[in-house]
DNA sequence: AAAATAGTGTCTCTTAGACACTATTCC
DNA sequence: GGAATAGTGTCTAAGAGACACTATTTT
């Protein structure tokens, strides 16, 4: 007996971690994307990625930990919001064989941006505009697919949590904020609804601080915690 | 060069798939557990598990094929609501290496269980009732954590989607289905406004049958989707 | 003073909760 | 009719949206 469970030497699934990476550049929702090399013997060459690669079983205590290496070897960020979006497993999706992923998605405050290093496995690192549910290129993989999954989980996660607070530097104006959901849900919210809700959880913090500008100045708030984002018991009311 | 590119030959993590089945028992939430086998050459013999195991790269086409083919193998059942939930891996979880698992939780009608079969790697199976975060009895490997994690989420999306929907039979009047509710809640709720939701979507369908009793009876619904739960635009409110 | 944006107040609408009331069945 | 549960109506409170109004700064 017993001759089966001690083995294990079946095949294993390769596994990786991807990483979407989201940030705000210029007001519209941007996401962080690798090009691949052009080395021939490996899928998908000198195609748009997500961020990711395999788990290391020397180097990587965890799942997490191998999508933080690959964060801080893309981007050079090390603290950063962290989500698990979902897995994906398949025979297909990786032609060197049966392939799993486990996929995060990652808030950067766009001061928290480094210029993007290249690493072992990318030739580049760009940001791309999000358009509808992904980007105006090829991704390769299911890239495409996780992408848009990711979109959808961030744009619902919006409308009744304070994730885009994890897209604003340290300070920032309410404007602000409200311009960031704006540009996350593609659709204007309105002003004074949008106030009272920031400001009656236990979200934000008023500094002494103001932006100053060519009219009335603006108070500056800091997020009170940068780990947790805030659940709201309503969701924005959809467009009618 | 591109020697790194084709090889792979790298080690790779274990990759499970593990699922925690959710069903209504005399009006209370249960999970389905397996026993481990007695044979002490595996890891946790003879201790409550999740359902689940090793994804099997000949015979599963993907992760959820998995999922149902383990939970065909201990339930019986064929189709059944199945979502993700999380996935988990590190290098301690498992004494036999690094380890991934993908997580799904199910929900099942109390009237599609079959009797448990055993399966190969399982010499029993349980209904264990849900006592605040957890069961009473220890768990193999993280199983009391993925656990605790799956009943939270259960929870949290029971506020605001119609997940309960999926615990009840074929056909069940509102106030059973408000009986789930609020087994899963652990709090009571308000006829009238729980009503009022459950009617103002497009998920029941009423039949033209009754609930005979001792009383007035009660009209029969049906569910109109057996495969996406609704979303309500608040949650119940909280006790105050 | 004009321009511009910050920030507040007021009114309406929707929906949850509380709770009383009516309806329909069996006995 | 009484018991029991199904199902409805009415009132209040909370919060969203619409939108007008006031406040504070620079030029």
């Amino acid at each position: 007996m017993s001759t089966k469970a001690s083995k294990l030497n079946f095949e294993k699934p390769l596994t990786t971690v991807d990483i979407v990476v989201f940030s705000l550049l210029e007001n519209k929702l941007n996401v962080l994307l690798i090009k691949r090399n052009e080395d021939e013997s490996e899928p998908y060459p000198n195609q748009w990625a997500l961020v990711g690669g395999f788990v290391d079983v020397m180097k990587d205590e965890n799942l997490e930990a191998t999508a933080r290496r690959k964060l801080l070897e893309k981007t050079g960020v090390k603290t950063a919001y962290l989500e698990q979006l979902a897995s994906w497993g398949n025979s297909n999706r990786d032609p060197r064989g049966w392939s799993t992923t486990h996929v995060y998605f990652s808030t950067l405050a766009i001061n928290d941006i480094q210029t993007p290093s290249s690493g072992a496995n990318a030739s580049d690192a760009q940001w791309f505009d999000v358009i509808d549910n992904g980007v105006a290129t090829t991704l390769a993989f299911d890239h495409a697919n996780i992408l848009a999954t990711a979109i959808h989980r961030l744009r619902s996660k919006v409308e009744y949590t304070s994730l885009p607070a994890f897209l604003m530097p340290e300070f920032f104006t309410l404007k602000e904020l409200q311009n960031a959901y704006e540009a996350v849900l593609a659709r204007p919210l309105e002003k004074s609804s949008f106030r009272t809700r920031m400001l009656s959880t236990d979200l934000l913090e008023a500094t002494p601080n103001y932006k100053e500008a060519a009219n009335r100045p603006a108070q500056l708030y800091r997020l009170k915690s940068k780990i947790d984002p805030v659940f709201f018991q309503r969701t924005f009311n959809p467009i009618k």
